[in-house]
DNA sequence: CCCTTTTGTCACAAGTTTTTCACACTTTGA
DNA sequence: TCAAAGTGTGAAAAACTTGTGACAAAAGGG
């Protein structure tokens, strides 16, 4: 996850060789793509990406994912490096650097953390990543990777949580009412379609080609979507 | 623990000055009579002592106590610096360095364990930080970091201490009311809501668009922020 | 290709839930 | 006992949600 290909590629090389399984990313829109789609034991980062900058996406982690991160960077001032470790990073290693320490470090920081391995279940139970978004349970909140927040409503929120527990799976309408609706008030049918419908539209799904929340013809919805829980 | 007396009498002095609580050793007798008596949370160790190895005495430390260890040394060679952490360091700090990183590299280290520990309930009562905020609960009283502190009524207190012990978590408002009623007078639903419209207003949080403390619609409230508990 | 069925969307209104306020009642401390 | 601060209450207002019906668009079947 650093902005030169000449240091990512190698570096990355270098690392599977100690046995670490590494995915790369050009800028934090990648580094937020790769976050949404698999889970990472910790992640380098450079701080001086293009487009977003590291530290901001680096604060981003380590308030919402949890993730172990640690910083790369050049020519970084004692400053720097306070600030970036009061941001949340777990150590912060200025360039050049040998690739060995680099190693040393992260087995460093995997060990502290699975030393003290047992977290706590009891603060809610993180949430689900799928696409490009972060369905947050104990937040009860939509979260796009680019970092942007989408308010749901009760019945919205509800609605795609059922989905997200039942991803790749047609739903119908009696089915989804059911688990959508409080109170037993008997609704008609048609009154999921508008909530897909306002759904779709907080997911930026277009209803004439949705990518995410299809519509099975004569059948109900279904979430298409690799989803993941995330831990927390 | 350095071997400089000029060294390490300032740098505890230092230390001292951000709320850690220092002893201090000449050398690996000293430090080992010290662990006799006492529990550390961290100990920062210089890699040249007089007499035993920095880094024997580390490898003890780390497989015997498991407390974790920062290295000191002057000069340090990418290799010596594997070669700490391989033994069990959680960092390892090149000498000359400016204080102000070793603290938050103390800091980093400390926050990295709190986070995976089941985290002593009960234990100190220094306060939480969240947001721009410090909520005192010795003092019983909420400070800004810009050093100004706001006056809480006995209720308004307790529920916010109630909401940074469960932070990123819905409370509806009978759990609400359950923890913030001292006795079980029946006080009914709403009069949660006037105080957290007056919690709102001392936290400068905007009700049309509240940022710390958010509406769940139809279940109750939430403290949308990262809370830390501190030390002291 | 046309007709029927199903789905998408919109504005709107009804219904809920939340926010805020003044006020009365209670507690606290001098 | 009195004043001052705190707190619950009810009501009114504001904000928000959500079902509905109408109509447009799309899909499927013959």
């Amino acid at each position: 996850m650093d902005d030169h290909q000449e240091i990512r590629g190698p570096l990355a090389t270098y690392l599977g060789r100690y046995g670490l399984d590494v995915s790369t990313a050009a800028d934090a829109e990648g580094v937020r793509a790769l976050l949404a789609q698999q889970c990472f034991d910790l992640i380098v980062l450079d701080v001086m990406l293009p487009g977003e900058d590291g530290l901001s996406l680096c604060r981003y982690i380590y308030e919402h994912l949890k993730i172990p991160v640690i910083l790369l960077s050049a020519m970084a001032e004692p400053a720097d490096r306070i600030a970036g470790l009061e941001l949340g990073a777990d150590d912060y290693v200025t360039k050049p650097f040998d690739p060995r320490e680099l190693v040393a470090r992260i087995k460093t920081v995997l060990r502290r953390l699975e030393g003290a391995a047992p977290a706590a279940p009891a603060a809610g139970n993180g949430g689900y990543s799928f696409d490009a978004w972060i369905l947050d349970t104990s937040r009860r909140e939509l979260r796009h990777c680019d970092g942007r927040t989408v308010e749901l409503s009760p019945v919205e929120y509800r609605l795609l949580h059922v989905l997200v527990e039942h991803p790749n799976t047609v739903l119908n309408r009696e089915r989804l009412l059911d688990l959508t609706t409080r109170d037993e008030a008997t609704v008609f049918d048609r009154s999921i379609d508008t909530q897909v419908s306002r759904l779709r539209k907080k997911l930026g799904d277009d209803a004439r080609r949705p990518r995410l929340l299809r519509t099975a013809w004569g059948d109900g919805y279904l979430l298409a979507a690799e989803v993941r829980r995330l831990p927390i």
